[in-house]
DNA sequence: TAGCAGGAAAATC
DNA sequence: GATTTTCCTGCT
């Protein structure tokens, strides 16, 4: 299937595809191939005219607006945050960045791969979970393997997961893809509740035992504001820490502050999270999360 | 709450 | 080629 989808509001599939978000979206020559819902996307910006062309009717016009929230007006959101000079930067250097509306399950499934991971690293545990555990399918005669289901990976035996290159993180997808492929994670309910209960659903436990190992709170928002539009969430890694501790030091409590100049080394403990967190949302507002995207770009393209 | 282990691969030296 | 770092969380 082939449409086109006219934008009335700025956006940068580049800049979107490479910010971070997704794992599963590679360009060959001058288009964009993503195994998105089971099928492929492929997809080019023209303009304000994105030309897609789809392996299934599922994938339409529909579809490609909501999974890069076209339908939110962005000038109108990068309006709202708090600016300043370092935020104001990556914002006019990464214009029409976008946050996402990916799958839940797999945006979950994902995360919980890309603790003490690099980028390159985590495309490569992604897809080769697909490529062992996912349906195959053809596309333009080149082979695609869907995300696998909760239940697949559930029942997968830990040394196959483990062959995948997941290190320690194959027992905490193992788990989580039981507790999703139970049903005891209502993904649904998720995007209806305010965001800090939505969090504590995520992080929740059930009869003293967690409910889904390996996800933390930087995960937990990750799988909030990449699938379930709580674009208030403001997840907190390594790059947004140095950024926060170099151009925000005043968004940071007096007692982290302290110390991050004692020992120079960042690592948040969970109550430094969330204190850190619910400040820097203050700041910035209930778009923070867009503002977050946009410092992380620029931190990560900085380095590289 | 603090300290540490965890597995493997990428970055860096 | 060795060492450090990596979009962190769980356990003690």
């Amino acid at each position: 299937m082939e449409f086109t989808v006219s934008l009335d509001s700025p956006f940068s599939l580049e800049h979107t595809l490479k910010s971070g978000q997704l794992f599963r979206w590679r360009k060959r020559g001058e288009w964009w191939y993503g195994v998105v819902s089971g099928s492929v996307l492929k997809i080019q910006q023209d303009g304000d005219t994105l030309r897609c062309i789809t392996g299934s009717d599922r994938l339409d016009s529909g579809f490609v607006t909501n999974y890069f929230k076209l339908d939110e007006d962005l000038e109108h959101v990068l309006g709202t945050l708090t600016k300043d000079e370092v935020v104001t930067r990556a914002i006019e250097k990464y214009y029409g960045l976008r946050l996402v509306r990916q799958e839940t399950w797999e945006c979950l499934g994902s995360f919980v791969l890309a603790t003490n991971a690099n980028i390159p690293r985590i495309e490569k545990m992604v897809a080769a979970i697909c490529a062992r555990y996912g349906t195959r399918f053809e596309f333009e005669g080149d082979s695609y393997s869907s995300f696998p289901a909760p239940g697949v990976l559930a029942g997968a035996a830990m040394a196959d997961l483990r062959a995948c290159g997941l290190g320690y993180r194959a027992p905490f997808l193992k788990h989580v893809a039981a507790s999703v492929a139970d049903g005891k994670i209502d993904f649904d309910g998720l995007a209806a509740l305010p965001f800090e209960d939505s969090r504590k659903v995520l992080l929740k436990e059930l009869l003293g035992e967690k409910v889904l190992l390996g996800v933390g709170p930087k995960v937990a928002d990750c799988v909030l504001l990449y699938s379930c539009g709580k674009d208030e969430a403001f997840p907190i890694d390594v790059w947004i820490a140095r950024v926060l501790a170099k151009s925000y030091p005043r968004l940071i409590d007096s007692s982290l502050r302290a110390r991050l100049a004692r020992d120079g080394k960042i690592k948040l403990s969970y109550g430094d999270y969330l204190r850190l967190s619910q400040s820097v949302r203050k700041h910035f507002g209930r778009y923070a999360g867009y503002a977050q995207q946009y410092l992380y770009m620029d931190a990560r393209e900085r380095e590289a």
